[in-house]
Parts: structure tokens; sequence; C-alpha cells
DNA sequence: CGAGGGTTTGAAGTGCATCAAATAGTGTGG
DNA sequence: CCACACTATTTGATGCACTTCAAACCCTCG
């Protein structure tokens, strides 16, 4: 895909002017990440951010007694670093591709100026980040009330596509974006109680699994168990990732 | 205090323009809430964001089966409602005094139209948000890792004054800021696991519990104990309250 | 002094993690 | 195309952590 195209899909360029545009591809580059690499670690000096072009890249930070903590796993069009800009201009986790992935990498320096000269640029970046703390206040929500199969089932909500969403169509089969493990690990639990929270969805809801394809026969069913520990029922979009 | 001294304690208002911050001030008003009641609730268009001169406000949401998530609760010099600018336009959550409290009240018009004329407003938002950020994904790691002694650990040297931190002058007597059972809902456990691990971290570490105050001999103690499941150590400046 | 909220303590039950082992799936080389 | 090795996932058994419910306690304020 065109660069510019590519740039166009991120909400933080939504409506800029086609030369800023112009400019931001002309100062982007190319970076391919083999699976299991690193793309920058805490502490680093962000001078880059960085847009996905292809693959999954998850954002984690270890602690002292070597527990991981992932933070957010990301795919095509989500765009990672930017928010170092300012403050101590640093990242605050380690970056790893899960897949190989292809990276837009742009200087953040570039971001910095244009942000500081074009107001559009900046009013974006507010946007954008107040929908990013809007999803990120759903997840503590969810931390502190849901147990491990309602977060999981919560997960599974989000996947479906919005033509499901009220209208009658059956809901198609969803494949999990990611393995498993990872998938466990960003909702905070182990793999064995993810699975296990998998049975518990299937005996209590109407779905079901086989490999790594849920079916939901009922989203309603599924809503109705889930979310009922959140404050707001499915389609609960200003949670989720993109609405 | 004069409404325009206050103003320059919020990081929103760094280094702008005086001219600017009078008008600011001149669009602000005072309004007084009783402990108890309510400032806005979810979905309320938000016509206005706060500035907290005295008191303390809790935001928070409630969930379908009745419980309670507490996002954050603030005092003096925060400010709240000014992110539900951009995006649908409404609050997320109820705000409600939990200490009589006076809060200056601005129109979200103004600081909307401050934003797109005047750069240096954008700037400070963004970066206000981007530390708000950290501080939200602070908040995901303690929940993914930490349990309830170590979260209570954590937010207890967080009440740490600067001039303890590694300096060897002894940490001075430490009051809770408000009630020990919203301390337990905000860091999402009950207010009896609240009391048991407080009794925990008596046995664990150097501190001592008199009523609502905490005395914390020995930092380090605490922070070996608290901090281990965390992916940076005490201080860890990042995650907390300011800078 | 008594009422009522906030806090602590105790006993019992549930949920999740942990450890260990079985199973299924994937990719390899023969 | 099969056998083997290796990883991901599931299952089972056990223990700890947290919640729940109930009761006691304490402090404050009338």
């Amino acid at each position: 895909m065109e660069t510019s195209e590519l740039l166009k899909q991120v909400h933080l360029f939504d409506d800029i002017e086609d030369e800023l545009l112009q400019h931001f591809c002309k100062n982007a580059s190319t970076r391919q990440i083999k699976k299991g690499e690193h793309i920058c670690a805490p502490d680093d000096t962000a001078r880059h951010f960085y847009i996905i072009k292809s693959g999954w890249v998850k954002l984690f930070r270890n602690t002292m007694d070597g527990q991981e903590a992932v933070l957010d796993v990301l795919t095509i069009n989500s765009s990672f670093g930017e928010t170092a800009l300012f403050g101590k201009g640093t990242y605050s986790w380690y970056a790893e591709a899960v897949e190989d992935t292809t990276l837009l990498s742009i200087p953040t320096s570039v971001l910095k100026q244009a942000i500081e000269d074009h107001n559009t640029i900046a009013i974006n970046m507010i946007s954008a980040m107040a929908s990013h703390r809007q999803r990120l206040d759903g997840e503590i929500e969810r931390f502190m009330l849901q147990n491990a199969p309602q977060r999981v089932g919560c997960f599974l909500l989000k996947l479906v596509p919005n033509s499901a969403w009220d209208s009658d169509e059956p809901c198609p089969p969803i494949s999990l974006p990611y393995n498993k493990s990872l998938v466990a690990t960003r909702l905070g639990m182990t793999p064995e109680t993810f699975s296990r929270a998998l049975n518990a969805l299937k005996k209590n809801t109407k779905i079901t699994i086989k490999r790594s394809v849920v079916e939901i026969e009922d989203i309603s069913s599924l809503s109705n168990y889930a979310c009922q520990a959140c404050s707001s029922f499915f389609p609960c979009k200003d949670d989720c990732e993109d609405e």
C-alpha cells in the first residue's frame, strides 16, 4: 500500500493538509521485524514512533520478580510510541513483534514539530489520546469487577464485526487474533485459567469453540453473561478499539 | 486564593500567556458541593470541566449488577472533565464529592476555543494527557500483577513526601487521605481485605498503624515488599500523581 | 448514654494460580 | 507419508488469596 494511504488510516492524521501528509511520508521509513524481535525497550530514548503496516506487536513490561504485564497488543493501522513525545521522552515498555511485522517508522521530532506548527495535528492527537483514555478506564473497570470468564467474554465480544451487532444476522465465526497464551496474559490471567474460562463460557452462554475459532450463536446470551459486571452493555463502543 | 493563582497550579495552564489566563478566570465560576452530592453523571453533556479548590471528589461508575468501580479520587489542584472535550462530548462517570468541596467550573467551550487558538494550551493538554496515560498504564500493571497487600503498600508509598525519598530523613507519619472503605474500593478490593492487607504489611514490613495514621519506619522495607511485583521501583515517579 | 457509621475479626466458600501430567498440533527429516 | 520432537493447549489436583456473610468493636456525635 502507498505510504500516504496507510497514514490516512491512522486517526492521528485525520483531515490533515495534503502537504503535511506528504511531509510525514517523506520522513517515514519501513522497518521489518521478525517474530520475537524487540523493537524498543523501556527507557530507550523515543526517537521514533511507529505505525503497523502488517503483523502484530505486543507492548509489555517486566516486573522485578520476573512477571510480564502485557499492556497492549496491536496490529494494522495502530500506532505506538507517539505518547513518549513529551515528558521524559523515553518509552515505558518493551515492544516486541509477536508475528513477522512491517512497521512504518517516523521520527518523533517530525511529529513534535508538526504538533507545534499545525493545530489540526495537535487536536487529532488530543482526541486520539482522549479515546485511548476511555479505553484504559474501561480496562481498569474490568480488572476491578469482572471475573476471568467475563473478561474473556468481553474480549470475544470486541471481535464481533459491526455488521452483526444489533441486526439479526448471525455472527460469523471468529478466529482468535493471536495465540491463546498471549490473550490470557493480555487479560491478566494464566493460560490455564483462560482455557477453563472458555469452558465456563461454553457451559453458560451459547458459544462453541473449535481450536482457535469461536462461534457465537447468540450475542445477547454472551453479553448478558459478561457485561453484567460492566458499566456499559455491549456494544460498549467507547471502550472498544476503534469504535 | 485568587482564581488566577489557583489556575497556575494546574498543569494545563503551565506557561500560558497572562491574557489567556485572565480569559479563563473571567469565565470561571465557583461551585460549592456538599459531601455526598453528585457533580455530574455518565452521559451528561460535558458543558463544564472542573478544578478542585478544596475537598475531595471521586469519579466512579456503576455496573449492571450493582458494583461500583472507583476510577479516581481527586483533590486540590486536580482537574476533571476536560477530556470529554472531543468525541461524544459527554462524561463517562459520576463525579461525587466525598467531602464538602469547592470547585472552579469552566465551560468546556472556552477550553475548546483556547485549544484551537493557542498552541501552548493544546501542547499542555497533550502533555497532561500523556502523563495521565502513564499513570493508567501503571495502574493496569498493578491490577494484573500485584496482590492486595502490595497494592496497599504501593498506595502508601505514593503518600510519602518527596523530602523523605532518598534522604536519610525519617518518614513523617502519614494520614490516609480519605476513609478506608474508599481507599479499598479505589484499590479494587473490599474493606475487609484492605484491613487484612494492612495487617499483612504490619507483619512483613516496618510500618505501624494507629487509626488512620501510618508510620513508615523504613521506606525500603516497604518498597522491597510492594515494588517486587512492579516494573519500576519506588520512587516510580512516572506512575505517580504529578510531575 | 445510646445510636449509627466505619472498621476489624472470624469462619466459610469461591476463584484463580500453581504444579504436574496428558493431549493435541505443528513442523521436521527420513 | 510416517515417525519424532517440540510447542501450545487442556486437564486434574492442590493450595493460597480474596470475597462473603456475620458479628464484634470502636469512635463520633447527638
